[in-house]
DNA sequence: GCGGTTTGTTGTTCCGGGCAACGTATTGTT
DNA sequence: AACAATACGTTGCCCGGAACAACAAACCGC
């Protein structure tokens, strides 16, 4: 019941929005964009100087000639000299990159992530891998924050990371913890992953233009990133997308959360590890390795394979009839037991969905590859930036 | 990737916001108006004056005096003379109202509907008790659009019911069908029953102020009206928050959908009745009379009732885990459910749902009792007044 | 080089909201 | 009853932002 935006936040709107174009359907025309955001010439000429003022953009004259015309200023991302620190803690390993305005990987380290870490032994690697890569960062660059994927359930008000069963992490504080590591002007946002490797896909992936969509990410456990009606779905706490705790099996077996039978339990990597009858290990490699020996005719693993399809199926159903998505995407592990049981998955999918909910659904992989968390989560300190553009 | 409002749009927005408060909050001083919406006292004044001016609020000098100072004038919605009509087509019968801005009924007539039924046939009805209360309206009046709510799967884009498996229908077009039936001025809005009582709710009931809100509407079937992030998820098409339709015992019964085991089959009307050893009635009555028979302490009927509770405590569960909402509201015959089965309810959802979701729901009956259906499809109508409330 | 074309630039206009000064209606005090 | 105090409506002015139009600049083809 809030009144509507002042003439200011007509300038913040509008120059956010015209980096948030640059930023994300990279460099273009001053002409290119007047029509793309329906404003004037004039407009675009003042936004653009205004950004270019504060080192967020460049114009340059572009290279290539041939139309009639005088030529238009292309305006280009600062991407060297604007970035956002982004972090993922997966289950087994831990990543650090440096992300430039427009969403390129500028660096990146990897290192392996012992059992049993806390948030408070966490964070010191974190903050050493992105010392690592400080002296490599030109002078004069501009740095909106960081961002952080957890494979967990986090509070969105403070980043605490409230569950995260695969890794043993029970509040563990891990924004405050690494912003305590950083500069004290560097805001931290945390996220979980499958929400953050959504926002990166629905920004410059598969999902672009999409504004219903389901990114569906497994390693161990299963979440869904959620967008719906073009904004990510967060639920009251941030906690939003939990569906691999939906139940789809009351006599299943115990899962980590203390319920039974949740979906989890069913297509995460043990469930295929298990129907295959091979040892509960961790790791993509484990479950490659089934759907490997699948295609080469092993009898145990082809049945494990159309199991779990058929279970990823089915729960693939259920959202689709609670939120009727235009698209459902397939990361994580999830990506790999799709292409292996594309054809499991979609004859359950269309046995439990309701046709007119499974009318306009495609099923897709991921774009963005191995990079999508990071993107994301930079994308999520980018965020400030495309809210207010003059404020950094 | 719009550009943002341009100096027009904040006119509207902030003349839309100041209806949309005096619509919701009813009458009140322009000195609080002032204050709720933070926009200058000349500002507000030149607002209601373009208001009254459209005839769509009035002002009046209080007649509660006692403060020093010079009295506010008090903006009232004009809601004798501005409203929408309102239908509600249920399983069992039909019900039709003249609301006035500020959500109050009017004039109402309720027809119960035959069987079978289709939207050619119904539609005649519907007019015809419009026409029964066009009399009674006074000259001078703005009619703002009618607003339909219908048991069943609508298109948004067109209103086209997809689906009513329990009034048999399958692509008909009601909103078209009553749209020629009427003015060719007057604007007909169609959407499903729950998202209209979860409108209607969140406007001005149980759910006012909440951003993240469930509203579960149960009679043969079960669906779902979820507010998130305080916008109504639709879906892509519109069919969003068919939650009766997620499975939840692959080895249940058949659904009417073609699918087996759906949740409405497990807590709808006749699943209780069945339960209970008696012949499937449609009807709240039905209901009822096994809720009271279980509360004079018929074994059966206890039994039947804690089982469908345990159930609809399941389902809940996983929708707490899916969206992560602050309240559930039970309306319909799942209001009569929950109350009689408050305890299966709270116990399965707590086995069921994960820490960090259970911690902030609320669980809660409808406030607006048997009109919200009614001010519900009112409210869609008059969505498109404020809107832009000088267009009308 | 010249007209045609497209675009950047500049000055002007228009519109909407904030602000301050003033007028007005009520309460409370002397 | 007269006065101050209080709170509000009204009016005129200012400022910021975008649209618009006129002009200048850079490209094309001939």
């Amino acid at each position: 019941m809030r009144a509507g935006p002042s003439q200011e936040e007509i300038r913040r709107q509008n120059l956010g929005a015209l980096l948030r174009h640059v930023h994300v359907h990279g460099a273009m025309s001053r002409a290119e964009l007047t029509s793309a955001l329906g404003l004037n010439r004039s407009t675009i000429g003042a936004l653009t100087a205004d950004l270019a003022n504060a080192g967020l953009v460049s114009e340059a004259t572009p290279k290539q000639r041939g139309r009639a015309g005088r030529p238009s200023l292309v305006v280009r991302p600062e991407s060297a000299r604007v970035h956002a620190w982004a972090f993922s803690i997966e289950v087994d390993r831990l990543q650090a990159a440096r992300v430039g305005l427009g969403g390129v990987v500028l660096d990146r380290r990897e290192l392996s992530r012992p059992r049993g870490l806390v948030a408070a032994e966490t964070a010191p690697l974190l903050a050493g891998a992105l010392k690592e890569m400080q002296p490599a960062v030109p002078p004069g660059t501009i740095c909106v924050g960081a961002g952080i994927a957890v494979c967990g359930m986090v509070r969105r008000d403070d980043g605490l990371v409230r569950l995260s069963p695969h890794t043993g992490w029970v509040n563990e504080p891990i924004g405050a913890t690494l912003a305590a590591e950083l500069d004290a002007e560097t805001p931290v946002v945390v996220a979980n992953v499958a929400d953050v490797c959504a926002f990166a896909e629905h920004a410059r992936g598969a999902a672009a233009g999409r504004d219903n969509v389901i990114y569906l990410y497994g390693d161990v456990g299963v979440g869904a990133g959620i967008i719906a009606g073009g904004r990510r779905l967060t639920g009251h706490g941030g906690y939003g997308g939990e569906v691999g705790h939906m139940v789809v099996n009351r006599n299943g077996s115990r899962c980590e959360c203390g319920s039974r039978g949740c979906w989890e339990t069913e297509i995460g990597e043990y469930a295929l590890l298990h129907a295959a009858g091979r040892p509960a290990a961790s790791g993509r490699e484990a479950v490659l390795a089934v759907i490997d020996a699948a295609d080469r005719g092993d009898a145990r693993a082809q049945a494990a394979v159309r199991q779990v399809g058929d279970w990823l199926g089915f729960g693939v159903g259920n959202l689709v009839n609670i939120f009727n998505p235009e698209m459902v995407i397939f990361g994580g592990t999830m990506r790999d037991l799709y292409l292996a049981a594309a054809a499991q998955v979609r004859s359950r999918l269309n046995s439990v969905g309701l046709s007119a909910c499974l009318e306009h659904v495609r099923l897709r992989t991921p774009q963005l590859g191995r990079d999508a968390a990071l993107v994301g989560a930079a994308e999520l300190a980018f965020e400030r930036l495309l809210a207010d553009p003059l404020e950094v």
